[in-house]
Parts: C-alpha cells; structure tokens; sequence
DNA sequence: CCCGGGATGATCT
DNA sequence: GATCATCCCGGGG
C-alpha cells in the first residue's frame, strides 16, 4: 500500500490522467473511469480549496488517498480522490465513469438505463454515494474502493482540454478523458462561451 | 440534434 | 443574497 500512497502524493495535474483505467466500486456497482478534472490548491481559483480550510472542504487539506465527496447544487454528490504533495490541498474530480458491473443496481439508482454515469452528479448517483463518505479510505476501506487498472490505457488515447462547469481558470486544460469512450460526458461548448462571456462582461464593468 | 432555462439547497459573504 | 466542479426536460430547427 506504500506505493500506492506515493501514487497520489503528487500534484494532481500528474495523478489526474493517470487515474484513467482505475475502477471504482461500491456495493454491487463497478466503474472504469474514463473522464477527471485536476484541482489544485490554494493557487487554483476555480478549486474549493482556493479560500483555505473550511468544514466542508477540509478533507481536500487531509490524507491523500481518502475521498472528497461534496453536495453540488444542493441535489447532487460529486466524488473526488484527494491527492497533493505534502502541506498542500488537492484533489481529482471524477468526471465520468463506464459501468462494468452491476449496471441494474446503478440504474435503478439512477431512475433511467441510459448515462448511468457520465457526468459528476450521475457517477455520484450511479455509486449511491452519501455525504457521509467524505473523508472515506479509497484504499483500504470496503464500502467504497478505488482499485489500480486491469487494463492498461493507451496513452494515445488520453486528451486533455478545459474544465467544465467553472467561471474561473477556464483556460487550463486540466480536464483529462479518454478519446474514444462513450461514457465521457457530453460537454455542451456553448455553456462555456457563456461563462466567457459572463466573466467578460465583469471585467469590463471592473474597468469602468 | 442543439440550445435555453428552471429546479434546488448547502455554503460562504 | 449570490454563487455554484449539475441535471433534466421541453421547444425549436
């Protein structure tokens, strides 16, 4: 298990392509993740670890290895892997995952056969996760367990570009997913032109 | 198929 | 009171 600690005690813009391929399984449901999103510390506006520690970010500041789970819009749990180097916060969102094993479960989960789990909140609802798991031991833990690839990744096939759903650091490309996956969310470009735009329009009222 | 908009409630200012 | 690391549905092309 040492080296698997060492693994994610790195940034998490070099964990989060790697994570590619890793499953994720929870009661009856088993995931190959296919789609993640690095977040870096408190030198990344668009991470909840930008403001420093708070109650419900504190386990971005803990053991890495071990889970951040967050509400998001009041409805919805998304999953993170906390990784960092050491005294610094970090995590890699799962973005998306295909369903490999227990697909009735996770449908009945989910309400509906079709995306079980491409996207944040549907990956959260396909592993019926709840709040209670933040802070969760990936690695030795039963309820909820991040297992290393069966099958290797073709590098090849790993890209990266911008992250979704953030109004600030929209430029970085720190989201990772692999090409040809079906499973991959379906990021709609015309959302985030509308943030760009957004965030334009503030600027330009700052200047005035 | 693509796009717009409402739901929804915890969290922090 | 504003802001979300989102999802789903319905309307128009």
């Amino acid at each position: 298990m040492v080296f698997l600690t060492s693994f994610f005690e790195r940034s998490p813009e070099l964990v989060a392509p790697e994570l590619l391929g890793w499953q994720l399984e929870r009661e009856g449901v088993r995931l190959v993740i296919v789609e993640v999103e690095a977040y870096l510390g408190e030198s990344d506006p668009a991470s909840h670890a930008y403001c420093g520690p708070t109650a419900r970010n504190k386990s971005l500041f803990g053991s890495v290895g071990h889970a951040y789970v967050y509400r998001s819009y009041g409805i919805h749990l998304c999953f993170n892997v906390v990784a960092h180097t050491p005294g610094v916060a970090g995590a890699v969102l799962i973005r998306a995952g295909e369903v490999v094993r227990g697909k009735d479960i996770a449908a009945l989960r989910r309400g509906r056969a079709k995306d079980l789990a491409s996207g944040p909140g549907r990956l959260g609802q396909a592993l019926g996760l709840n709040i209670e798991l933040d802070g969760y031991p990936l690695l030795t833990g039963s309820k909820l367990r991040l297992i290393p690839p069966q099958h290797k990744v073709d590098p090849q096939k790993i890209v990266s570009g911008p992250r979704v759903g953030i109004s600030k650091a929209v430029e970085l490309p720190l989201r990772f997913w692999i090409s040809d996956s079906p499973a991959v969310s379906k990021s709609r470009t015309s959302r985030v032109k509308v943030k760009l735009k957004a965030s334009e329009h503030r600027l330009e009222e700052q200047q005035k």
